[in-house]
DNA sequence: TATAACAATTCAAACGATTGCACAGTGAAT
DNA sequence: ATTCACTGTGCAATCGTTTGAATTGTTATA
């Protein structure tokens, strides 16, 4: 039966007239005959048309997709900004590819190249926490694909980039916690080949040394976004002569668990260790106490990503654009000492 | 430069051979001279040759890509699901198109319709809890396009499903509430039009005519997986002469908002209103108390719904296959009120 | 010496669309 | 009567592959 779908050629067979016509009529050109532009959309309508996208992208050179590259989707953050990416894509006329890395190197290469191969008209990228070579991106850049990092973001490359001020909020986040009245701030740092991770640590740094604190490298903890290692580093801390009055935690999740072990421990927060997370994620308000925490606006990165790579695709040209989405400090009772 | 790609051709023209001979030794066809196919395939390294994707998919009439079409990725369980998905179609060469139709029909009718001009080779899809109409996936069957629906199911539909029990879990659910003496269980209910949410309902019904428990319709409340009635809804259970001792409830989320709501108004969880949730999520074990709730291996259907779509991809036949993936209730305190 | 067998390659059509150019037909202006 | 302008349509090439059939050249066989 119709078991294979119908083609412009099938049209122009039974009207009698050419493909050109039929493909003229379909795309309401100028200079075909009103009534022969009826006739086809009709009989398009009643077979049941749809153009081959494959072939029309084929033909015109472009796909009207762009092609995305994430870590996880089961990470809050990039779900929330996947879907202010699919918002401003698909009002402009613009399917959305997704890929995820998995967080890992491999499979970003992967991913990349398929994208590419699949002749998407532009690309958003957010590295995995394993990306320490820069080849692949390189080369799509080379190739002239239009590009945007946002959020994980890699300076050294020639791109445009959306990126959040986690150096300024993680300095103010520290000096939150020092105007709580601690003292001893520990740090559990991101993967610092991440851009972003690194920020975060200066951050924190430089707050210390503005405030004429020593800073202790025992108090800094490196971690990879796993959460197995939590219970261990947690206790590693907190047994240490000094014990920290503060933890600036690089997620929510390793400051909820590290909340939960220290309470288990009969520590009160924020009184004996206030708790500052990272990301706000919604379970900040359920937990006991509730967590402060660092909001990243997700959703309008993604939307600012894809607004300038579209941007760049219809100006055909490759620019260098960047822009700051600020972060926001919220504060709740687990860093507020003084309310 | 080589602003553009190169192409069988431009290997053919180099090495003064046609196409075809490229063609085939790019893919180790096995009458062509080893000689020939060596210094094909060195050049093609050398030029960084990569086929376009579009043309050989126009060509060979399939895609080597399966297309997804789900509610959101915010919704953690899809998104678990979407790594089942990549994972197995990933293994077997296939790639995958992620649509996200944001709970909306309109938005799933455009997916489907994308998915299926770009010619994906099979379907996997969640229904939005809008979805009440089903031409559009209909039309899909009626196309002969390998689908297959996961979690969100359409059960009058030819096609095969993974699902999971939820009518068994929800009867076993009630049942345990049930066994900690809770007397008055309210049951926050999901949208209707989805099968889910009424063979949830249905389980709970069930569970109380086994035990002799008058159904109450006040008890029984219709939401939208939306949260912002929440707050109204669990005042109005409140002030009912008869309180609920205990509330099922179709998501974490609004469990746990409900539960946060009962202990401002001073209410022992589990003591005075017992609480089982929907769907495990990692909150659970982090609020206070403990959420109860009913495990779905997520990852598992996605996993599941792929390798059947697969096999029938392959097969090139039109099975109806049904899997049942089996929740798991996981008691907390939230709802344990002999321990 | 003609021919069959075989390997290696080329030719050309196909997939389903788009588009520059040519051309036929019509009516108006010269 | 010739030229011109203009509208509507068709031809054929093109995008980058794959692939059945035809062709070439070489060697073995009768």
């Amino acid at each position: 039966m119709s078991k294979s779908a119908s083609t412009i050629r099938d049209i122009a067979r039974i009207l009698g007239i050419s493909k050109s016509t039929v493909s003229r009529a379909l795309n309401n050109h100028y200079d075909v005959n009103s009534e022969t532009a009826r006739k086809v959309q009709e009989l398009a309508a009643q077979l049941d048309y749809h153009p081959n996208l494959l072939a029309q992208h084929l033909k015109q050179q472009r796909t009207n997709t762009i092609g995305v590259v994430i870590p996880e989707t089961v990470n809050r953050f990039f779900a929330k900004a996947v879907g202010g990416i699919q918002e401003v894509a698909n009002r402009a006329g613009y399917n959305v590819m997704i890929c995820q890395s998995n967080e890992t190197l491999d499979l970003e290469r992967n991913n990349l190249k398929t994208l590419m191969a699949s002749k998407v008209d532009g690309l958003l990228i957010s590295v995995s926490r394993e990306t320490d070579q820069y080849d692949h991106l390189q080369y799509a850049i080379d190739k002239e694909v239009p590009l945007v990092f946002f959020d994980r973001i890699v300076e050294e490359l020639m791109a445009s980039q959306v990126y959040s001020d986690n150096y300024e909020i993680s300095f103010q986040g520290t000096e939150h916690l020092l105007n709580q009245g601690c003292k001893r701030i520990a740090f559990i740092a991101g993967p610092q080949n991440l851009y972003n991770s690194r920020n975060r640590l200066n951050g924190y740094l430089d707050a210390l040394k503005k405030h004429n604190i020593t800073i202790s490298e025992s108090f800094i903890i490196y971690t990879n976004y796993q959460r197995n290692d939590i219970e261990s580093y947690t206790r590693a801390l907190f047994n240490l002569r000094e014990r920290p009055d503060g933890i600036f935690a690089i997620n929510d999740m390793a400051a909820i668990e590290i909340m939960h072990i220290l309470k288990k421990r009969g520590l009160n927060i924020p009184k004996d260790v206030a708790i500052l997370g990272f990301n706000n994620e919604d379970t900040c308000r359920f937990v006991e106490p509730t967590l402060s925490s660092i909001d990243h606006p997700a959703f309008d990165m993604g939307a600012a990503a894809t607004e300038i790579l579209l941007k760049q695709i219809h100006r055909d040209e490759i620019t260098q654009e960047k822009r700051l989405i600020k972060s926001r400090l919220v504060i709740r009772e687990s860093s507020n000492r003084i309310a």
